[in-house]
DNA sequence: GATGAATGAGTGTTCATTCAT
DNA sequence: GATGAATGAACACTCATTCAT
């Protein structure tokens, strides 16, 4: 079972390479263990030797790779995000500052109905220490969106709007949307953005909001 | 429900009375103990000790008033958010329905700006049994609103509008203006109202959507 | 609800009879109570709450007569035993030497049918502390036999038997056929005196003893 | 069993087999610990933490090897009595029938008397969900004596005895002989054998069991 | 005397984490 | 590096017992 046709050199290279692939295959399936763990269990409920036990690993070598329970669901996360992350930064690059937003949503959408597990998993719960890291699935839409923004703000299109406020408001539904999906599978994302476009677009018909200043 | 006016009699009575109303006393601190708690840590990480510590009641008393850990927090919940239910029905009857969204939005954030920390321990986590129960919050929000737009769709106001699409949006904005308030105290409900009009009124300035057919 | 028109003397006495009166009998309740749940539920998984609620009186109330589970546990078996007793000891005087036998385990069998429940709780755990007072079931039957044989001893019936130990050997029969009544209802205590002293009288037949002394 | 022969090549095996055999000792030293704890304080008042203590373990790795202290007590019981079961059926296999009841009265009492513990353990309470194996010890007994004693009936032999209650009342006088072991150490199970026969061989002497039908 | 709300020591059970192999 | 048996702190929950009313 010893690679000895090779020479000392290669065999050491070889070997490492044989031995971190091993390694780096470990971590993925543990990292694709948990993603099936928590979106079944939820962060809580969810044990590390259920993880181990899915992953096929002893117990002991989750601890080879992860220090903890909540690094491994940050890691999740970090690069699930990530992934989406990049995916809406190349959707937006060179788009004129009046299709950004528009391209942003759409991007947002697309990403985040591949991978709608992972927003689950972030939206269910995550726990208290991970406040921080489950916040940060809104976050990073809303840091998004309060670049675009700005960007528009800049260029004096939003006179009279709170601009982090706005944005909050547009990660709100976004996050509907998506949280839509949880439950239905349709619209599917061209129509999801579509049907935010019209509302961001004219609002609700005037009847509806006559407003009397009642205090 | 006072019997101050009662006569010797009576005694047998306001013994019962005391007793009760001592029984209720401790239900009641064990609620604002678990209020307190469950916001500092979650769910999870609250622990049936910290609650009974905090309520300055033994360990036992607990459990002579709620069965489980799950049960003080449906309650404390379905309380709170029976309160602003009711807030919001009164806020909105007897409004003619040009009226009724910005009536209802104005009164949602009114009570929920009270009852802030409620909806940050709903929000937070909850745990995976409860979610039924923690997604209520957004539902009873979403409910709200989707009666109101039913009505004005029946009022043929919304054609073309896909309404319970509508109402999710609508509630991903609500979230995320009460959600705004985890992290600081203005602007208050009035003014957060009025901002959220303004976006459903007159949505976002068309040069910010530019639409071009991308796939 | 004052009784008024006693004098004093009497009024005190009628008071305190009747106070008395209210006490045995709520002890009584109390003691049937704990006849009902032992029964039901064997001495360790019996709580005194149950035995309270069961006598429809006030947990607090059990402690005004008995000092624990324990307590009511062995006067429910004393008394009862007691009875039983009681019952042989009538049954069996003034019987001649060669009758004592048949009539102690025909009285025995008699009250032990009638007292079955006293018998299962007794025999059915009765725990570790009560150890010393469960056996008494078995010795109270076990030294009636004692005295009977040692009787017969001192009337040289018996040279060559070992008093104590046949003792329990009949006693194990005697508990065998009490033990029969808590699966089945017949045969009743007559019979099955009749059974024992059939097998006292004539032992097994000879073919089925047949000893070759082996080692 | 033992692979002591084994040469480098199953290290792996002999790995594999140190885990298991080690994991095997720990199973063992916690049913001797159970054996030692339930014989002391009886099943009820046993606690786990006492059955960890003294098999000098950590009260985790009790839940590695038993599902409760309901499991370990069954294991302890039904290994044990297996073990009798097993000497029973040896010493009477190929047994004349003439010589069997002897036979195997003298092998369930010197197995008995080598498990003596194990008796007083099942005997001495043993809780209510037990009560079907503790029972067992009774009925493992009986069923037994059944067996041959409706062997013996085959061969009409006990023509005009009830079996099953014939059974019954040897059974007593088993457990009965096996009781006195409890507190005494002799007579040996020879002895004890001898004792049994000698009263299921010639009964009782005429004089005690004069019978007139009273009523 | 009777009540039952309150108590808290005690127990079963889980699970993240370690470490000898 | 991988393993999984062992660990024990931490927690939920029960119930005999007390005591103010």
């Amino acid at each position: 079972m010893n690679d000895n046709s090779s020479t000392q050199l290669t065999s050491r290279h070889s070997e490492q390479g044989r031995a971190s692939r091993k390694r780096a295959r470990t971590r993925a399936e543990l990292l694709a263990a948990a993603r099936v763990v928590f979106s079944a269990h939820g962060f809580h409920d969810a044990s590390i030797a259920q993880i181990t036990a899915q992953a096929d690993v002893g117990v002991g070598t989750f601890y080879l790779h992860f220090r903890d329970k909540e690094e491994i669901f940050s890691t999740l996360l970090e690069e699930g995000f990530d992934e989406i992350h990049e995916g809406v930064l190349a959707a937006t690059a060179d788009q004129p500052l009046e299709q950004l937003l528009p391209a942003a949503l759409l991007a947002i959408f697309r990403q985040a109905y591949i991978q709608r597990d992972l927003f689950q998993i972030a939206l269910t719960d995550g726990g208290n220490l991970l406040h921080s890291r489950t916040i940060r699935a809104r976050l990073e839409v809303a840091e998004g969106l309060a670049r675009v923004l700005t960007l528009a703000q800049e260029a004096d299109l939003l006179a009279g709007y709170d601009i982090p406020l706005l944005a909050r408001f547009i990660t709100g539904m976004v996050m509907q949307g998506i949280g839509w999906w949880f439950e239905h599978d349709t619209p599917g994302p061209d129509e999801m953005t579509a049907r935010i476009l019209q509302l961001l677009r004219g609002g609700l018909p005037p009847q509806l909001l006559v407003d009397t200043d009642q205090t």
